[in-house]
DNA sequence: CGGCGGCTTGAAGGACGTCAAGATTAGTGG
DNA sequence: CCACTAATCTTGACGTCCTTCAAGCCGCCG
């Protein structure tokens, strides 16, 4: 009945899906503003829940979908770090996101009817299956969920729009760091302290520069007293000033 | 009613805002395909003719919209071209994206509830204002509206991806000649050659590139036999060398 | 004609990439 | 627990693509 994901393992029992956990996972979901609110009626509430397949666990390296995969389902990522990426004709890598619980994937792959893009698991990961053409009836009937969802699309095109900016790897990291501080602290985690989860060389490719330069940068913003970085650990010691650097990156 | 072609100046009265090319107009549109087949029951189709409001003319350098205006329409350019731009806090404009008639503008508002764009008229221009609340009523009632909706913004984040991508001047103008001319193509002009709307300065920054850059490159391009250029008439020779050229960026 | 915006062309400089080599760390099996 | 290997990360030297700066050119319009 559930799918057999890509390399991944077939659905093994969640650990983390028990229902217990349900309302406390969903205050971080993408859809908990729908969910979550007393607004929606129970049984729509049901409805939206019904559809979500949980599915993991997912190991480093596992793909929860594959470019050229017919499009069924968008994804929320429940546990762990998600990156997305895209080879190109010439056979390079270009990551197009990392994406923390409660974000969701795959909403690029509505228009081509097929993943434009693989989904790798970073670390081990969970994830939270809806199916499309459910979603989509359900998005017919509960305006909230129509909207949610139309939300969703429209804040990715932002997202994707502030990646194609022309910056400085200077702004660029530093409206990374912060970014990525900011997503962390709206789910309860340290705003000036985290883990980065991924290698230098898929950070630099995000950010569309060379491993090289971000481990330099990083370096010179140690010196400058901006940050503070042990390997895969970093602490921003000084937000405003890097706020002051992302500037031109960051408008909300 | 024929529409000068490529190199022409587009129509400068109002040829056509007239109702009597509605439907010739709307086979264009990015609703096109949900308005005109059959399928869809006459009334439905009404429905959505009769939420669409027609606006213009614009003229060059005229605002559709405004970065931080709230949110209440989506548009479709119907007639001339426009383009969507953000100034960042440095006050550098950066280009988002040039849009021909029957493509949309604004959905990229949805999720911040305001404009986070200019759309400005590159030169004499008509839009379809459809309001944003009607619309999704609409799409709540007619699942290939709905459909149509949701497939308009994710093609908007592909479009948004490609250009976020790491690629060279060379790559960058191959891609942006290729897809321009697929575009006005597929609006029944010329294949192989067309007319530049915008000046260069427009292009190297939507290309995130210097103006000197872009002339440049396009004049190697006509030493190299790709194309011929003409101020802004620009007419391709070689589109097979163009698309080898720009085969890291386009994937559709 | 003269001025002005858009476009082109050349020369110099800079930001970042590439190449190459170490230094750390992590992973693995003995 | 310790070798041992493989990633990952850092650091330096150098190269390059593109930008910046600075003229000059062209077409257009008053």
């Amino acid at each position: 009945m559930s799918k057999p994901v890509s390399a991944g393992r077939l659905p093994t029992p969640n650990p983390i899906a028990d229902d217990g956990d349900e309302l406390h996972f969903c205050s971080t979901c993408a859809f908990g503003s729908v969910c979550l609110p007393a607004g929606v009626d129970k049984s729509a509430l049901r409805e939206l829940h019904m559809l979500v397949e949980h599915i993991g666990p997912f190991h480093a390296g596992d793909n929860v979908f594959r470019t050229g995969e017919p499009f069924g389902a968008i994804y929320a990522v429940r546990a762990g770090m998600v990156k997305t990426r895209v080879i190109d004709d010439v056979g390079r890598e270009q990551i197009l996101g990392f994406h923390l619980p409660g974000e969701m994937v795959g909403l690029n792959a509505i228009h081509p009817a097929r993943y434009p893009c693989d989904a790798i698991a970073l670390d081990t990961a969970y994830v939270c299956r809806f199916s499309f053409p459910a979603l989509t009836t359900l998005a017919a009937k509960i305006p909230d969920v129509q909207q949610q969802l139309l939300r969703l699309l429209s804040a990715d095109i932002g997202k994707a729009t502030q990646l194609a900016g022309d910056h400085s790897a200077d702004e660029r990291l530093a409206a990374f760091l912060l970014g990525l501080v900011a997503r962390y602290a709206a789910r309860g985690f340290s705003p000036s302290a985290f883990h980065l989860t991924m290698p230098r060389a898929d950070i630099a490719n995000y950010l569309r520069l060379a491993t090289e330069t971000v481990s330099r940068v990083l370096r010179r913003f140690q010196d400058q007293g901006l940050i503070r970085v042990d390997g895969r650990d970093v602490e921003l010691l000084d937000v405003p000033a890097l706020r002051r650097l992302a500037r031109s990156i960051l408008r909300d």
